[in-house]
DNA sequence: ATATAATGTTAACACTGTTAAGTTAGATTA
DNA sequence: TAATCTAACTTAACAGTGTTAACATTATAT
């Protein structure tokens, strides 16, 4: 009989319905505009019954960004046999990263400046998707140092180098819009381009 | 008579003791912990009293972050005269930007994470602080770029990836604690060094 | 059919930003 | 000096917030 595993299917609906409507007010309206009776009128449901499925907002919020983390991961992993140049696999990777965060803005203030707000002391959990995505960086970068093409430095630095670089441009980007920013395409392209050739001398 | 000069005074007064209070508790418990009621018992008046001096508390923060970036303008213009060598003042000044922001991270994202979700659509006022700011870089990489230390492109563009850099290592160390970074002032330098040598190139 | 879980809801608490109306105190005028 | 006016401030209220405890309902298992 499988009205056990039945009844468990339909939980974890509900839990991705609602995770659905959280992710589309939040980014939509922003985190704090959005309150759970927002969402549970979204889904027609009390607003307690979003506490069955999760802790709080902030829980809620979470699991909104591991979602998106995943996106993140999918987005890039895409990249990975496509060049047998690691540099040039670098360069694309960091363009699709800042891609990502303007194609999604709010989900990426959500994941990588909201989220620290509300979920202090995240560091990189063992096996989280954070730690795959922040290991893909790794790896490319890793390929680079060992093939000579960038400069003899520890694989860490290196990758948080480039990581603070198209994180910069991505948050400055969505934040100041008015910005007389020159041409969008060509900043993205400049900063990894400046930042991939100081890596190299 | 000086009554009118002495009332003006107070009134002055007042505003930059709500500011101060503001400005303690937005840095202590986050802008979205602190409510206007809190505010108003530190400084021992009612709460709609400070709606006589700023229109919303949104304004307060605005007023709160352009006091910051004088402070960011201040610190960074005592390194004006430093030195002959403009990319040696370039990297004084990247280094003392992210010193800012980690000596008061809470004041940093306030100013440019927080701000401009509330405040949207701030550009380059005329005048404003933040323009001031970013007329300090514009200059110091004119030097640059003039003195031919650095490669020949146009100053926005060369200032722009610049602030990315300094801006990214910044925000990633304020909200990433826990990280496994590699050690905080070899990340910070790495991070300028790694982008002027990319300028140049 | 009855007992037992699982699931969802109602009502409430202590907050929030903000506004309109009312009060008080100080300066100005007659 | 007494009356008036005005700036400064407060009280009370509104509509909303996250969250919890107690209650109701539904569907499953005996």
């Amino acid at each position: 009989m499988g009205t056990k595993e039945r009844r468990a299917r339909e939980k974890e609906q509900l839990r991705r319905q609602i995770l659905v409507a959280a992710r589309e007010l939040f980014v939509n309206e922003g985190y704090e505009n959005v309150s759970m009776r927002k969402i549970a009128n979204k889904i027609e449901y009390s607003p307690t019954t979003i506490y069955l499925y999760f802790k709080d907002k902030a829980d809620l919020l979470d699991s909104v960004c591991k979602e998106t983390l995943l996106n993140l991961l999918n987005t890039l992993e895409l990249l990975k046999n496509d060049n047998s140049d690691p540099i040039e696999t670098l360069r694309k990777s960091g363009r699709a990263y800042v891609e990502f965060g303007l194609k999604y803005p709010q989900d990426y203030k959500l994941t990588f400046v909201i989220r620290p707000q509300f979920q202090k002391g995240l560091g990189l959990q063992e096996g989280s998707v954070g730690e795959k995505v922040f290991n893909y960086l790794r790896e490319m970068v890793a390929e680079c140092i060992q093939q000579k093409k960038f400069r003899q430095m520890d694989v860490e630095t290196t990758g948080q180098v480039l990581w603070s670089a198209v994180h910069g441009v991505t948050l400055l980007l969505i934040d100041f819009p008015e910005f007389p920013w020159t041409e969008k395409d060509k900043l993205i392209d400049t900063v990894i381009h400046t930042t991939i050739e100081g890596l190299k001398a």
